[in-house]
DNA sequence: TAAATATATCAACATATCTTGATATATTTA
DNA sequence: TAAATATATCAAGATATGTTGATATATTTA
């Protein structure tokens, strides 16, 4: 129950979908790519990933001073059905907009 | 963008899980049965029964003084394995009782 | 038609979640 | 090693959601 719920929980707001749509259009993105492509504050971006991730949705690689987050895979049968249904919901996906410095 | 929010919003609570659960293993239930099935007051059940509805997962049937809520069907295929997820979730769902007077 | 029953809705309070700015931690570069 | 960069976390305030008791509405029964 508890599992589920976070899962659903981790759905449950229009920031973290956009977020999830963004990540598997652009495959792996850091942080500062999102935050830059989203126009939004770090610790917002940080928070809302934390929360997909903890949900079951994202895995992340730290790489240097980086942590890329991405779809994870393998993803189960349920995970999957939602990413494909929100493929055809309507949202604004911003462009990939690099945001680190190096 | 607002009706998916508005079908995962629907399960975001535990509550509501167990009574999806409860009238799709029940059929056609009426809310004072669910009210005394569950042991909760009224105002409660018929909240989150109104919030099931709006949510795509129950209809609604009234009969005389009654109304009675059963899933919704035809049932779109997203909701459908949400409905299939949510029979390997473990939660506890108590036996039918009536609680209408006739 | 009045009383009883079933259900829905409202207002108030309690609880949970989101956003933000500040701060902490870790890695890289100078 | 100090400064810069990238990310995570915390605390406080704002917003949303859940619970409850009271009230409203509709149907049935006496």
């Amino acid at each position: 129950m508890d599992i589920f719920l976070k899962t659903i929980g981790g759905l449950n707001d229009e920031t973290r979908l956009r977020i999830v749509r963004f990540i598997e259009m652009h495959g792996k993105v850091c942080v500062c790519d999102i935050e830059a492509s989203f126009e939004m504050i770090q610790s917002r971006v940080s928070r809302h990933l934390k929360i997909l991730k903890e949900a079951g949705f994202l895995k992340l690689e730290r790489e240097g001073r980086w942590a890329y987050y991405s779809i994870r895979t393998p993803l189960d049968v349920f995970r999957q059905s939602v990413l494909a249904e929100l493929r055809y919901v309507e949202m604004e996906i911003p462009l990939l907009k690099k945001g680190c410095d190096v």
